[in-house]
DNA sequence: ACCATCACG
DNA sequence: ACGTACGTGATGGTG
């Protein structure tokens, strides 16, 4: 017999920080409910347990607190939507059967413990469930641990048998009371011996087992003298951690693992709770049915589903002509077309729709019909294909969603209904349900302006400049391909020849044994699922080996002919076209992404790579006009931080990075030398992606002190800039995300990691994001300026590419003085701030010359 | 499916 | 003491 006890804090905590922003349809927010539900939902598949329990803390002090003043004394009160959600789970697990314990003056850890024991003592075996790690002390043959992490979204979990403790710890599971007791708790407030980490910590207690073995002869330990002064120092703080941090196992409870028996037994009361919830989605896979005390408001309500083929054309036409507005969903796939407008659900197939169904698909897509999408830009594409208007659009659900959570992979209408309805639906339906509720929260999170003048217009430009495509000349990049083949074949053989064997130089495993192990280069230090044989690597191995300026050239070479030469060779249309897609929904930052292929990463930085933009080229007739923003981040840095030196230096049209310099090396203006100036523009740079002195050393290649150097004298010319750098970080923490000057928005939960790392990451995003973000802000909406600008003017130039600061326009040469002063003056003016943006357009037949 | 590498801003 | 720059996508190798 097994039993599984849940320690109820610690799990609905993991669920709080794990999910975010859930609400029932009044409004209270569920998240942590639903994360428990789902932690819940999977340790019973996983443990199969006969009986189930949860345990909870108690408000009032423990024996602990009694004893100890300082005991979790700063224990932050659990956030507010948090707590209202306590009482919520408890009625839940009540309506589920299953049985709660709590215990004034004590804690749930020592629940689990006394319950672990209680088990043991009746033949029952136990697993405890958590996501803190005290409870690993709990480890016994019979009772197992089992540690819940949720890791930006997903769950995962570690069960820890004896075995598996001892094999990542290097101990006894008991002896994690002394590796408490030396290291301390934070979360806890039990203090530790002051001086001691975690490294130092785990080492003592592999070497010497016990607090005890310890302190029973301090001078006998094999141990550094500071390390000893600490724990002299430390003795008492030790003992009464070592107290703070054992976990009772004979708290006064009744307890018999029988009365705890569970077998999916629910109350009638959890069906009409869950509908209060709005968890549908547990409803539905718990087979869930109403009882009859459920009041018949609370019902979905399903709205009646019309087939137009079976109906009267002219009733539904004028359900489209009296409709406000409209849901509309088309899967191409599915061979489906689906609309609603609040009232009914009208389906039709999707081919059946273009053949014979002309005149009602005109009604649907004409302009003037206000309609709802997911996706607004593919369904757009899909509408152009078939001649039909793409205009009258007032709102996309999935970029709705993309806005309110930048984070999520992407946006199924499934998943966008689970988050903000709170019931797992599709189609038109949802899709009609969905507007309110989202558009109230763009107006909320002051995103409308963002949404309305910016993101939902974009979707029209996209979608044209997704149809226009840009012209290749694929003679000349066939060409280009096969003028490889000759250099990456001899210096295949070359390279096998200094190997004195064949093998695969792309496999960077073998090429790391062939450098590492059989020539035996020297520093093959990096590893990780091997040997590193990136191209920092290879740089410092230059001239050691003339296989390295062979390996290196083989890879340049390789890598322009499959991804660019053979890639794009491929993907060239019929027209000689090659049209990407460009993705609204993916970034955490505002940026827009292209794939299929990727136009926005095509060689330009080095000479021979630089050779393909000549053959991306305007189409017969025609020239690019290319126009791309001069230093925007840093421009958009300079006017969000404030920093008066670095809006000086804009203002006076000076050459940044050589101004920058000046500051830094403490040379004159004029006296800046190439290096110099080469340096400051690594640190402007990194300033921007929140570096360290390290990886600014490792950038510029000069040690890390003086690459600190150059960043304190930086940053005391620019303090403008640190201050900012402190605030951000600061209103990060406080609010949990950060926000563009058009408010949009990247949430943080990296920011409350425990990982170190993890925590530095979310600090430098926050930098990052806002300087990066308002860029693309502006960005596009310039290209939803200058796209209207170019068709209220009768022009005949289309954009064909953003490349995240730079806009490609094609047009007759006729057009291209007139493109390339609207262009620059419509990146320009999109905004006005207190750093003035410049843009500069360039006129030219490939892309190699406009640019 | 995941990693390592490398192309871009 | 940690481990070392932000944001992407395509490719080839590997298990």
């Amino acid at each position: 017999m097994k039993l599984m006890i849940l320690d109820g804090n610690s799990i609905v905590n993991r669920a709080f920080y794990g999910v975010r922003s859930l609400n029932a349809p009044d409004g209270t927010p569920t998240n942590a409910i639903f994360g428990f539900l789902n932690i819940l939902q999977r340790m019973l598949d996983e443990h199969k347990p006969d009986a189930v329990c949860v345990s909870f803390d108690r408000r009032e002090p423990t024996f602990r607190h009694r004893a100890y003043d300082g005991y979790k004394a700063q224990r932050k009160g659990m956030p507010e939507e948090l707590s209202q959600q306590m009482p919520l789970l408890k009625e839940t697990l009540d309506a589920m059967g299953i049985r709660r314990y709590e215990l004034a003056g004590y804690e749930a850890d020592d629940i689990l413990g006394t319950v672990s024991v209680k088990c043991a003592a009746a033949g029952w075996k136990c697993v405890v469930v958590t996501g803190d790690k005290d409870s690993l002390q709990l480890i016994t043959d019979t009772t197992t641990v089992c540690n819940v992490k949720t890791r930006m979204g997903s769950t995962e979990t570690i069960n820890y048998t004896p075995e598996v403790f001892r094999e990542e710890y290097g101990f006894d599971p008991p002896q994690m009371v002394d590796l408490k007791a030396l290291m301390g708790d934070s979360s806890d407030n039990i203090p530790g011996v002051p001086g001691i980490g975690e490294k130092t910590a785990l080492e003592l207690v592999r070497k010497y087992g016990t607090v005890e073995n310890i302190y029973a002869d301090l001078s006998a330990l094999d141990v550094k003298e500071g390390v000893r002064k600490k724990l002299a120092a430390g003795e008492e703080s030790a003992r009464m951690s070592y107290w703070l941090a054992t976990i009772l196992k004979e708290a006064p409870m009744d307890f018999d693992p029988k009365d705890n028996r569970w077998d999916h037994n629910y109350t009638d009361a959890l069906y009409s709770l869950f509908k209060r919830l709005g968890f549908q989605k547990f409803i539905d896979k718990w087979g869930l049915t109403e009882s009859a005390e459920t009041p018949a408001s609370e019902k979905a309500e399903a709205l009646p589903l019309t087939a137009i083929e079976n109906a009267n054309l002219s009733d539904v036409l004028r359900a489209v002509e009296d409709a406000k507005y409209l849901a509309v969903d088309i899967h191409e796939d599915a061979d489906l077309l689906e609309f609603c407008d609040g009232k009914a659900v009208y389906t039709l197939g999707w081919n059946l729709a273009r053949n014979s169904y002309q005149t009602l698909l005109i009604a649907v897509f004409s302009p003037e019909k206000k309609k709802l999408g997911h996706n607004v830009k593919e369904l757009m594409n899909t509408l152009a294909r078939e001649g039909l208007s793409r205009e009258g659009f007032v709102f996309d659900t999935a970029l709705a969603a993309y806005l309110l959570d930048a984070n999520e992979s992407d946006y199924p209408l499934s998943r966008v209904t689970a988050r903000y309805l709170g019931t797992e639906s599709e189609g038109a339906q949802a899709i009609y349900a969905l507007y309110p509720v989202l558009d109230q929260k763009m107006k909320e999170l002051s995103m409308d302006g963002l949404y309305y003048d910016i993101e939902l217009p974009l979707c029209l430009v996209l979608s044209d400049m997704e149809q226009a495509g840009f012209f290749v000349d694929r003679d000349a990049l066939y060409e280009f391909g096969e003028n490889l083949n000759g250099d990456i074949e001899r210096l295949q053989e070359s390279i096998w020849q200094h190997a004195g064997h064949n093998f695969n130089i792309n496999s960077p495993k073998q090429l790391g044994e062939v450098l590492f192990e059989e020539l035996m280069l020297p520093s093959g230090k990096k590893t990780k699922t091997g040997w590193s044989t990136n191209i920092d690597v290879l740089e410092k191995l230059r001239g050691k080996h003339p296989i390295v300026d062979e390996v290196l050239e083989y890879r340049t070479l390789t890598k322009l002919k499959s991804t660019y030469a053979e890639g794009l060779l491929k993907v060239i249309g019929e027209d000689g076209r090659i049209r990407s897609s460009f993705q609204m929904t993916v970034t955490a930052t505002g940026r827009l992404s292209s794939t299929e292929p990727n136009l926005q990463n095509i060689p330009v930085r080095k000479k021979l790579g630089a050779e393909i933009r000549k053959m991306f080229v305007a189409g017969p007739g025609m020239v690019l006009v290319d126009a791309d923003y001069s230093q925007i981040e840093l421009r958009l840095l300079a006017h969000i931080s404030g920093d008066e030196a670095m809006r000086e230096a804009f203002l006076s049209g000076e050459d940044f990075h050589r101004v920058t310099a000046s500051k830094v090396f403490g040379v004159p203006l004029a006296e800046v030398t190439t290096l110099q100036r080469s340096r400051a523009k690594a640190v402007n740079f990194g300033i921007v992606y929140g570096i360290s002195a390290f990886s600014l050393a490792q950038d510029i290649g000069v040690f890390p002190n003086e690459a600190k150097a150059y960043m304190d004298a930086y940053l005391s010319k620019y303090h403008g800039v640190r201050d900012y750098m402190e605030k951000i970080k600061e209103q990060a923490k406080r609010d949990g995300y950060v926000e563009t000057l058009f408010h949009r928005r990247r949430w943080l939960p990296e920011l409350r990691s425990s990982n170190f790392n993890v925590r530095s990451f979310g600090e430098r995003v926050a930098l990052n994001m806002p300087v990066q973000g308002t860029a693309a802000d502006v960005i596009k909406l310039a290209m939803v300026n200058v796209h209207r600008r170019l068709r209220e003017e009768g022009l005949q130039a289309r954009l064909i590419l953003q490349v995240h600061d730079e806009l490609i326009v094609e047009c007759p040469e006729s057009e291209a003085a007139r493109v390339q002063a609207l262009l620059e003056q419509e990146m320009e003016n999109a905004v006005h701030y207190s750093v003035p943006l410049l843009a500069e357009a360039h006129v030219g037949h490939s892309w190699a010359e406009a640019h």
